[in-house]
DNA sequence: ATATGTGCAAACTGTTTGCAGCCGC
DNA sequence: GCGGCTGCAAACAGTTTGCACATAT
């Protein structure tokens, strides 16, 4: 598989690759770490000083349409971004609000009752206490 | 199994049994249509002409922590509840917005990764058209 | 020159909060 | 009479939209 830039992965979707949906796309592709629309925003402020919050949502709802970043919706009052698009799970820890990602059986999504449905979308989300907050809680 | 009143299973939780209050799951006792705040506020008022919604949010956020319901975050706008409590996935037509449930094989939830993961929360979320979408279309 | 992208500010939606009045025990 | 529930309105946060300016071909 040979690499693909962020522009020409763009350009593929027929999506003029203008410096700031070039960051965007590579900030994402850089960070796994499921950053909400204000994360991706303060993280570019530096190298783009006249970024502004529209262009950003504007343009993560470009990629969303363009299937180029996942939207996660693990809290109800944040939308977070991810470039890895295949079938994984997430599971946030209700303590230090980290996400992590786990992989999944393919046969979980034998669901026989759904044998008629249509499905385009699959999402898995787990909350609980990870491994680093459980063991600071028994200190 | 006995059945309970919604008025008992307010008390049972130490929630002052308010006719608010048993209304309200009263109402997602019966109806398992996962409904929004509004779409229960909107049915109460006529029984409840005075409610508000701020009324009805601060009971459900009160149901929420007495695990009375549980959230339905499918839709990053919209907040949705269900009183079935048992794990059971669900699915969301993206074109006439019904949200199905189906259930889970319990195995689904045998990650080995997560392990070390103190799990409270699991949610399964499928988007896609369902079977009356898909008919009506290839009419 | 034209079409498209960007950035600001305002609008919008859904949810939460503060506070005064009300009710039930 | 007291504690706590309710309801109004205002506040709030996150997202979207309208419009004018900038940019690239």
């Amino acid at each position: 598989m040979k690499h693909v830039t962020a522009a020409e992965q763009l350009s593929d979707k027929n999506i003029k690759p203008s410096l700031q949906r070039i960051k965007i796309l590579e900030y994402l592709r850089a960070h796994h770490n499921h950053p909400t629309a204000d994360q991706i925003y303060l993280e570019l402020r530096d190298e783009i000083p006249t970024l502004s919050k529209a262009t950003i949502y504007n343009t993560l709802n470009l990629f969303l349409e363009a299937k180029l970043v996942r939207l996660i919706n693990i809290e109800d009052n944040e939308m977070r971004y991810d470039s890895l698009l295949y079938n994984h799970g997430h599971f946030k820890c209700i303590n230090c609000g980290r996400i992590y990602d786990f992989q999944l059986n393919s046969d979980v999504f034998e669901e026989m009752e759904l044998e008629r449905f249509q499905i385009t979308d699959k999402n898995v989300y787990y909350k609980g206490m990870c491994p680093d907050c459980l063991d600071n809680k028994i200190k």
